[in-house]
DNA sequence: CGTGCGCTTGATTGAGCTCAACGCGCGTGG
DNA sequence: CCACGCGCGTTGAGCTCAATCAAGCGCACG
């Protein structure tokens, strides 16, 4: 009975070590001693059914949260309503390091189709911190590429023209199912044109007329949500021209 | 003469201590041991002068820097050559936090004026962690406030109008140096109205027009590079009014 | 088999960019 | 001392790219 129960308790939580994103995730790098100390103080695996929030701007801020499975997107919202998407999410990345700083969520975190996530409460990981110091370098080096990656984005909001954005956006994804052992040149948005649009600084008609304007030029195919990228090298030059 | 040679040594290393920003900075919220021991790992002071750079794109990451006396800005640059100034940093804030994730920086900081910097080498930094948990915990939370700092400033160039923008940037400076104990309302820009319109994503003409207009309009008044702002207020309603 | 959301397409508009000229303050050198 | 050049900033005229306004399509779902 006890063992029984034990077990279903086990089978409640993650494993990191049995998770496929654990390369790429917060556990990358640790050995296996290591890993099942953060499996301890890893919470259960949260579902969060499509369009829902998996938290809200101005609550508090508890624990972060790993994607599992499934794709999220960020959002601020201004007082005025205008609302900002900040960035998608796909599984091994971390939801709500913008947190940390106030103890309060920052932006919205909703996901785009039905997901899971992995709860890791904040303070006990802060623990783990000071006796797995791998654990905590691996941390800091997320921390550090969400502000690299915002840079980019920064880069793109400010310089870029739509085409260029646009581009960019694609081959962002690209690289990302990649690193992830997916196709980089076939894949599936997730996200409404309005998303895409809210999130590069264009409208949607603007998003659609590029679209259909890339599929003419022989640079992507598209049916729907499901993209073919048919020239990467293209596509990196529309970025790279000095317009 | 040891004893000289110590005074020597200390006269020539940083004392949080002492320093105006340390309710801001690094050691914020430490006490005054646990602060001796952070002065113990920070390297010399480095003099920064106006226009070098205190590190390039590229370069190995050892150090982040503490600013101690100036501004910077961070820029990124396109292998076409374009810039996006990231960011202007005034006393008491991080430099090189983009660099931990590659080891390598990921951007340009150039001092905008003769400046001062703190060099905190960042392994040294690391294992003080575990030392003094409070010091993690708030370098975890200006990591954190970068991020956050970075999606605002996504939102005002994904969403907002030229005139939103440059009522954003004085409202940013505003509360910044209000928060170092300088007047929120007088403020001397130390950047060109170039680097101004490359951080807003606008031309330097634009934001010329907007200067003489928010100064028509009796917003601001503007000599130079000196700056009253003569109503937060309206600055204010001018972001939250729904465009 | 409507009904609605997500998307596309077209026509027009306008905010901000580009191009161009000029002004001002300041340091340098004759 | 003035002449000159240069970096920084302002101002004007015209243009362009993406936004806005408006209509309609097509797939999914009740």
């Amino acid at each position: 009975m006890k063992i029984n129960k034990t077990i279903d308790i086990q089978s409640l939580k993650t494993h990191c070590a049995a998770c496929s994103m654990h390369h790429l995730c917060l556990p990358m790098g640790l050995n296996a001693q290591e890993m099942e100390r953060l499996d301890d103080i890893i919470g259960k695996r949260r579902k969060v059914a499509r369009n829902t929030a998996l938290y809200r701007m101005g609550e508090d801020f508890k624990n972060l949260y790993a994607v599992r499975l499934g794709h999220f997107k960020t959002f601020q919202t201004n007082r005025g309503g205008t609302e900002q998407i900040t960035g998608f999410q796909m599984p091994g990345e971390l939801l709500g390091l913008d947190a940390i700083s106030t103890d309060l969520h920052q932006c919205h975190a909703v996901a785009l189709e039905d997901s899971e996530v992995c709860e890791i409460p904040f303070v006990l990981l802060q623990n783990l911190f000071l006796e797995i110091p791998g654990l905590q370098r691996h941390f800091h080096r997320m921390m550090s590429q969400e502000i690299t990656r915002e840079q980019s984005v920064m880069l793109l909001l400010g310089n870029m023209s739509a085409e260029q954005k646009l581009a960019a956006f694609f081959l962002n994804l690209s690289a990302r199912y990649n690193a992830r052992g997916y196709s980089d040149t076939n894949l599936h948005l997730r996200m409404t044109r309005e998303d895409i649009g809210n999130y590069l600084g264009l409208t949607i008609e603007s998003v659609s007329r590029l679209l259909t304007r890339f599929k003419q030029q022989r640079l992507i195919d598209i049916k729907q949500r499901e993209v073919d990228l048919l020239s990467l090298d293209r596509l990196k030059a529309l970025i790279t021209t000095p317009l």
